[in-house]
DNA sequence: TATGAATGAGCGTTCATTCAT
DNA sequence: TATGAATGAACGCTCATTCAT
């Protein structure tokens, strides 16, 4: 998010965009906290001054990282699909895949988070899209007959979404294995009997 | 000056207990990386020195206060239930109640754990036990034909934990609301019917 | 943050002179132990953090400063003589004049090399280079028959060279008086004598 | 050179006699800067504070036990002999003698001399005192015609002790063989010849 | 724009010494 | 005497940020 981004000439956008690619691998390599400037200069071959002609601060370069990744999170949708569970199961997959692609930034998404308050608000409001969107399926469906009337829609949804966000984050990040394919069964099995669609 | 000693008169563990205190309060106030070991002994009244009397670094004091809390996390067991409808409900509930004790705390724990990979290791541990026990009591649930068969118990144990887990984790620590009356209902319908339990 | 960097600017190469020029006055005044880096930094004009742009320790700047001592204690060689006496007597000279320019910072030398093991070795290791000369001069000489076959020409260095050597560091830097005169002489006329050359 | 011990009970006598003991083996094994007071305190199986109620600093336990090993070093006399050769041969053996029992902690002497000037002082004091008694050897032998009378006396003695002293430091603390024979007897040699004695 | 040297506040840790019991 | 807990000044090192060229 810089502020003077239309001043960029050709080749300052090039130095930039070296900076942003660096700083995206070391931060995955080193984490948030034990990544420093010099590290993101080196590996982008630009002088360390360099940095602070584009970035104001360390975390301005993970904020605008960061942006690009919840972009990414996002614009993958699936095709429609025809019964609410082949749905969610469209949904579940490019989730899975965009969590895949990303992984070892996601981890240092929630490692900021958990320290920069004005981060944790942004990756909030991220978040609230996602299960605001969950939510009117779910209305919708409910509407339809085809879930129960008795669940709070946007509770039901931030619950369903927790289980599948945190099941990927541990599974890619921390403990998985190779074969994501049961896991990924499983979280559509589950959704699915949860709000009571027919399999 | 003995290092982290194992005997410790009644005057010395009185210190040590008004530290690790002292270190919960400031935990909890400053996250962890901003906890500074002068505001831990300011708080706790004691000489600067006194802390590396107890601890060898900050990180000594927070895995003690660690795994006391995984203790407190563990060893509040619900009464026995009659059916498995019930006993999801009373985990959930021993479970929450835990969490609302000590939700300041388990932020600084997720905090730690993004970057602390021996703490990480701990974490993974303890959330392993408690997977652990979810698969086999699903195991059993099946074996009573009470829980489809063709659900993977070890793999629908761990969705079903990071769904209660996480949503208590954004619950509590991040954007909850004062009552929680609903999402735990919810919680306790979605784990019943993704089981296929009846109500 | 470059850590101790082969390639400088000339502006770079400035500064790290002068802190070892700095290093170099400090220490000889207080000692390697009692030096603080503060107390370098301040005489050298320069930013406390700069010290660190261009040594990552006390040990290091030491250490170079060990290297450029021991380059000119070995450098000045004294011009050739006629006769094993002649030639006792020029190579101690020349010694003692390099002794005399750098005793403040040979005494710190000897401090260093009571405590700091690699130090120590480097020590050693410029001690049998010059031990090793002597030995050498000593071995030609007995061929010559000049000097006592009998003597072990290894040993009879040794011991030499830890006369003058020691000699002059107690004169130098601990109880010596303003004339080395006598001194000089005397250690001539022992060494000629212990080796039986002719005055 | 306690203030107090007149005073001490036979049970004080014990312990203080403990810690010395204490201090000088940890001395020994990781020099005086490196030892810390619990070293010696937990070596002597005494309480941390028992160490301040026999002694007020580290430099005062040190510096008692340099006292008795200076004691030591100048106690044990050699037999009388027949001609300076002689003498000078038995004075090296009974000096290298003392110098083996004592090497470990001739070391830390130097240590110490090298960053206390109070102790530097001593140690001066005590090599005056050797080397003003080899003066006087030499000068009875200049009177008996002996030895040349042109060799200024105090200063062939500074340099000779300087050169046994040294040599023996080197062999014995650095980089010695385990055979000092051949060293010694160049040792005798030398100093005979340099004083122009008969063999 | 690009460069890399300069800056200095900040913090963890050590350890000799003191003191209460 | 003996004990061991309490004290806090001291110092090395880091590193984000600024600045001169």
């Amino acid at each position: 998010m810089p502020e003077a981004v239309a001043a960029l000439t050709e080749r300052g956008a090039r130095t930039r965009e070296r900076i942003l690619l660096a700083a995206r691998e070391v931060f995955e390599e080193q984490g948030f906290l034990d990544t420093r400037i010099t590290h993101i200069t080196r590996r982008a071959r630009v002088a360390y001054g360099s940095f602070y002609t584009y970035f104001p601060t360390k975390e301005a370069v993970f904020f605008e990282l960061a942006d690009r990744l919840f972009e990414d999170m996002t614009t993958h949708e699936p095709a429609t699909a025809a019964t609410p569970a082949e749905r969610i199961r469209g949904v579940n997959r490019a989730y899975y895949e965009a969590y895949r692609r990303n992984a070892r930034l996601m981890a240092i998404v929630e490692q900021v988070a958990t320290f920069n308050e004005e981060f944790a608000g942004r990756r909030r409001a991220h978040r609230a899209w996602h299960v605001e969107r969950s939510a009117r399926a779910i209305r919708r469906w409910q509407r339809d007959g085809a879930v129960d009337a008795t669940l709070d829609p946007r509770m039901a949804a931030r619950a369903l979404a927790a289980m599948v966000d945190h099941s990927l984050y541990l599974w890619l990040v921390h403990d998985g294995g190779p074969d994501a394919g049961t896991l990924l069964d499983t979280l559509d099995a589950l959704t699915a009997r949860a709000l009571g669609l027919p399999g």
